[in-house]
DNA sequence: TTGTAGGCGTTATCAG
DNA sequence: CTGATAACGCCTACAA
């Protein structure tokens, strides 16, 4: 009933199909030598026949280039889908450069990075999500290898960073507030005990920077995402408009003011960071700001710029922040 | 300033630290022969002090088995965390049997899988959101692989199959909807038009078998998801008690819900198909009947199938359908 | 219980 | 422009 899983071809079957030496079928799919273009011809036709693939075990044990990017994802991850816009996105664009992404858990840590990086899996990584000091750093720095991080951490020997511009962004939402003339910004999502995230506390210095000498009342909120709606009545001056953003927790917040109401109240004002994939959601949301936090092209560019790190062989570690746009209606 | 990419020590530096051949290494590692205790002791030992890991191209090259298991993962994904809920007790419990997971996106099709198949990246298959009928199967099939499908094809010859029992679901909820009075039955997120899909053929099957002749009215809704309440609304006959239900956009249809006041509305019922991470969003959700996809116990299940797939030679395919669960608040 | 040696399928360095 | 040939690091039959 099964196939009959017979040996699959290699380069020495194709060379023998085309009457070239087994170098040679070598030096075709490398193109790392001229070949004339009629035994390249041949070459590929013998390819094309038997349906070849050269094997992926060979050529990583003889070049030690597997072609495969590991990446570390963060889990368990609560917040809905957005991780899976990364990991998509990263997916996609590997595959453009021919590369395969090999999953390392966080869970994992340290060890995990040792391990893929030592058996020789992974001839690159990408980071997702780490703490502004991370011990999963190490074990990668002393492996050499080129990586990516997505997200900041305070300090970064060797490796390249891409992320959103959270300090800009704590800017925008600054200046967005203030144009619409709140006297009060509520950040849920209970961004002061997160100041340990890298993303959190480049937020909230942009936040702070920019609504210095404002007059601005900035309020860390904390507590239950459920029960933010009244924390924002409770804290309003007479007449006073107040403004709410958070950078985590969006989706439940946006749910608990739906149910409230609150979404269609002129006297708030809320943002929310995030895709448009809202909108699909609920009518309401069409109403609400939105920050798109560019995830696929952050995705993109991290792939990028690690097969350039790969590429340019003596290639230098870059940070680039990705900017913020207002999402319009 | 970046680490001297020195070599990664060989089971020979091993040997010779250990005073043995390099093959003794090997048999340590492998186990495929008794080692007396004093030479297993002193290798294992150089090993620590090298932090020495076998090298992965070596290894697959000789012994044909990567360790690498394919995920083919569904994309895009509209749903929320959903999918990697999956995708994360799918790489736990997959390293758990030492074996790591290499993402191949839907996009790539039938090609994705026939490249990563035939270059010998992955010994074995996960497949993810099979049509009824699919030509990712194919490349699958004349591989030769062991794989497992997580979703359960119309017909299936050579995988097994690991799934949520979707049949039983639809009976579930009948009964459930029965039991508290309701005369309708209204199925949201467009079901009439997702019978291609497994998952939904099956679940609309064991309602209809489960209504037949209990006189409960079973309504296929169609259109926006954020207009379903008003839908809802209108088909009720007076004095009709209403119940909803949806196995695919449970969330917006619990924030559309939400914002009408609906959910604590006693003349509809909302059954909601999904995790329990719903009750940390909102107070309200706590009185919704909650049913329990299993979402990590069919990924750790499709894992365990396939390591046994794998380990026993000659082992045949299995169907394990996982029973839904009533959460109960 | 342990050692020796051949080969897995490539890439890349020699020659020609 | 092309052919032989030597590794790459490990597994495992064959010897001892």
């Amino acid at each position: 009933m099964s196939a009959t899983r017979r040996r699959a071809p290699t380069s020495q079957d194709v060379a023998r199909l085309a009457g070239v030496s087994q170098s040679t079928v070598s030096y075709v799919l490398t193109g790392s030598r001229p070949i004339s273009e009629a035994t390249r011809q041949r070459v590929e036709e013998a390819i094309a026949k038997l349906g070849y693939h050269p094997n992926s075990g060979a050529r990583t044990l003889r070049s030690r280039r597997s072609g495969v990017i590991g990446l570390m994802v963060p889990e368990p991850y609560a917040d809905d889908g957005v991780l899976m816009q990364f990991i998509g996105a990263i997916a996609r664009e590997s595959q453009r450069f021919g590369y395969d992404i090999l999953l390392v858990t966080a869970q994992e840590g340290a060890r995990g990075i040792h391990r893929v990086v030592r058996t020789g899996v992974c001839e690159a990584l990408i980071l997702m999500e780490l703490g502004r000091r991370d011990e999963r750093v190490a074990p990668v720095l002393d492996s050499g290898l080129p990586f990516v991080t997505i997200g900041k951490p305070d300090e970064f020997p060797g490796g390249s960073v891409v992320d959103l511009d959270f300090e800009l962004l704590g800017r925008m939402v600054v200046d967005r507030v203030l144009a619409e003339s709140c006297g009060r910004l509520l950040l849920f999502g209970a961004p002061g005990t997160k100041r340990h995230r890298n993303d959190v506390a480049r937020f909230l210095g942009g936040v702070e920077d920019q609504a210095a000498g404002t007059g601005l009342r900035i309020e860390l909120d904390a507590g239950p995402v459920a029960d933010m709606p009244e924390r924002a009545w409770d804290g309003a001056g007479p007449g006073e408009r107040t403004a709410m953003f958070g950078i985590t927790g969006v989706a439940p917040a946006l749910f608990a003011l739906a149910a409230t109401g609150a979404l269609a109240d002129p006297d708030r004002l809320m943002i929310a960071l995030t895709g448009d994939d809202l909108t699909s959601v609920s009518p309401l949301l069409t109403a609400v700001p939105r920050i798109d936090p560019r995830r696929v092209e952050i995705s993109e560019l991290a792939v990028r710029e690690l097969v350039r790190l790969l590429r340019e062989d003596g290639a230098g570690a870059r940070t680039t922040l990705v900017e913020p746009r207002w999402v319009e209606g």
